[in-house]
DNA sequence: CGGCCGCATGTAATCGATTACATGAAACTT
DNA sequence: AAGTTTCATGTAATCGATTACATGCGGCCG
């Protein structure tokens, strides 16, 4: 690390501009704070003139009103927190884009809660909300706050409007925003039993996953629906990322007694997959087809192309976001929204 | 759209539990609120008795500091806003997460604020940070705000500290966080240079972007410290993208005289790019040898796997979020930063 | 013409914390 | 012993908006 040069902390002490206040803004439009307010949030309350001359006074000041004030008094704070498990997954980015871009144009600020395997980060986030420093929440890492380590007494503070997105909740009383990943997944394993494939197998999320547990049912469904037992030896565990792909791949090539396709339920997982498998000699789909799930960017540059599902990852996040402007603007909101998801046909996947 | 029953919006006009407040905790412990205050900010200015006393009333009910409160007294959000051209951007996520992780340590929460190209949400982020809805702010996107169009009245008002990160901003008088493309960009080239290319062809950025000139330069600066000539039909115009990628290879492949060395100055295009030479029959390394930039997660599984600049994305988060801290606790920060970048040196790059 | 209503506006309470200043007791100082 | 310092604590002003209530004016009705 090159440190060049060293700039002292000024720019936090900085000569304390006093900000535009409500109060100037009436003096100079020579009316009371109370006319200003109204001139704002209840403009036809208002007298032409009196409305006018407040304008005018606000262009001239550019004041801005104080949310924190606005805040303590209203209650209200137009912020949103979005938790998730793993910002770094490219996954998420597109999902929190759609969120971010709804609750945008709804004059709403986006808060990310990071959560990173950490139950201590988690406590926090709940902490967060119970304080009231948002309006409402969208959960994409499938639990509520607290439910699954003894954060019983923070949680139950927790009485603002929240959605959950991808990973349902059961049980909880909150719009869920999802695919549905059973039809999903049994869609895709049809498709491959219909290709004449026999010996397919499965490489799983983490087992502790919701979205996990609906997929792999998904898989069984398909199988059963194909008319092909399920046998364990299928299942190969994984993570969702690159790694566990390839780790996948390398059992794989290990085996005597290879399955002629191979449904990973990300892509992340088929792409590190196809790679060990081409490392080793195999080709696809000629010695051996891959399916994903998802449809990231890569899928469609990745040799050979990936057949996979495509989530539309904007549309779940606009929705999510959707659903929890209602809530928190007293409208109804539906109650459990399923996004078409779509059976990606490209190269990595051939007839046996 | 299967929108399976309805909910009503209940959740937000829920019975107002009004939460507890410094004064219930004060008449519970039999102190002045002032007291309660003191014993959470200044334990040490506080008795024994009256803290532990305090501290148990706290315990009982559970109360927790109202933040609109606090922020309008003491002027502090404990928000930091981060501003990007593009959060969908596999780029910036893990930069994002080294922001958040170093953030969430000192007790900020981030706000996103997703450019997605728009002035208009440029001016609203500005008039955010103007309003004091947060303590400080990190650019991503190489300005500041209002310096592109004029918003100049606002950006005026943004007295807060604020750091750039990976886009330098020239002539700010800002922490600026970054690694040194410039060098990046021409170790890269000597690189190639040195394997005995002669022809290297080169993919851009955006041509208005400051970390594309910067490279540029790098470019150039190797091709010179290598003893080559610098030729404009070299340069194939992009714009970080996998599909910018794609549309360069093709420009490639459509060539007659085809360099042997392609350097795109982002792992995306690096990726696209392979494919379409691969799809045209070109083989990469053999026939023409392709190199990256930033090393993303999906270079190691590229095929074949991608020559790149390891830039160090998490790390660069958590320096511009050190920097941003130690401004806002008035501490003196480092004014700017450079973090080492690496070479990668994996299969896409062959001797001549 | 008197009373009632509605409208535009102002006054001041309120949201919930922080903190300057005041107070009184105890501990020192000389 | 009187004066000074220190310490723990309380009182109340303050941050800046929103909004319940009060006021005064003009129009309308009978």
């Amino acid at each position: 690390m090159d440190d060049i040069g060293h700039k002292d902390g000024s720019g936090s002490e900085a000569i304390s501009v006093r900000a535009t206040r409500i109060q100037d803004v009436a003096k100079l439009a020579d009316v009371s704070t109370a006319t200003v307010s109204r001139a704002l949030a209840t403009p036809e309350r208002v007298s032409p003139e009196a409305r006018a001359r407040v304008l005018e006074a606000i262009a001239k000041t550019g004041y801005v009103p104080n949310p924190a004030a606005r805040t303590l008094r209203s209650q209200k704070t137009y912020m949103v927190l979005v938790v998730l498990p793993d910002l770094a997954n490219t996954f998420f980015s597109k999902i929190l884009r759609g969120i971010e871009e709804t609750l945008f144009e709804a004059g709403y600020g986006m808060i990310i809660g990071d959560l990173d395997g950490s139950p201590e980060k988690e406590a926090h986030f709940a902490a967060f909300t119970a304080a009231g420093r948002v309006d409402g929440a969208i959960l994409l890492n499938g639990h509520l706050f607290g439910q699954s380590r003894g954060g019983e007494g923070i949680s139950a503070r927790i009485t603002i409007p929240l959605v959950a997105l991808c990973e349902s909740i059961p049980g909880a009383d909150i719009p869920q925003i999802e695919i549905d990943n059973r039809a999903a997944a049994s869609r895709m394993t049809q498709h491959l039993a219909s290709l004449g494939h026999r010996s397919i197998a499965y490489v799983s999320g983490p087992a502790s996953n919701i979205l996990e547990r609906e997929r792999f049912q998904g898989f069984k469904d398909g199988l059963a629906a194909s008319g092909l037992p399920f046998e364990p030896v299928q299942v190969i565990p994984g993570d969702y990322t690159i790694e566990a792909g390839v780790r996948a791949g390398r059992d794989i090539v290990a085996r005597r007694d290879r399955p002629t396709a191979v449904f990973c339920t990300s892509d992340e997982m088929a792409i590190g997959l196809m790679r060990t498998l081409f490392s080793a000699g195999l080709r696809v789909p000629d010695d051996i087809s891959v399916a994903g799930f998802d449809d990231i960017d890569f899928a469609v540059v990745a040799e050979p192309s990936l057949t996979t599902i495509r989530q539309p990852r904007r549309e779940l996040g606009q929705a999510a976001a959707s659903a929890l402007i209602d809530l928190l603007q007293g409208r109804p909101s539906p109650k459990r929204i399923r996004l078409e998801t779509e059976l990606v046909i490209r190269d990595s996947v051939a007839p046996l």
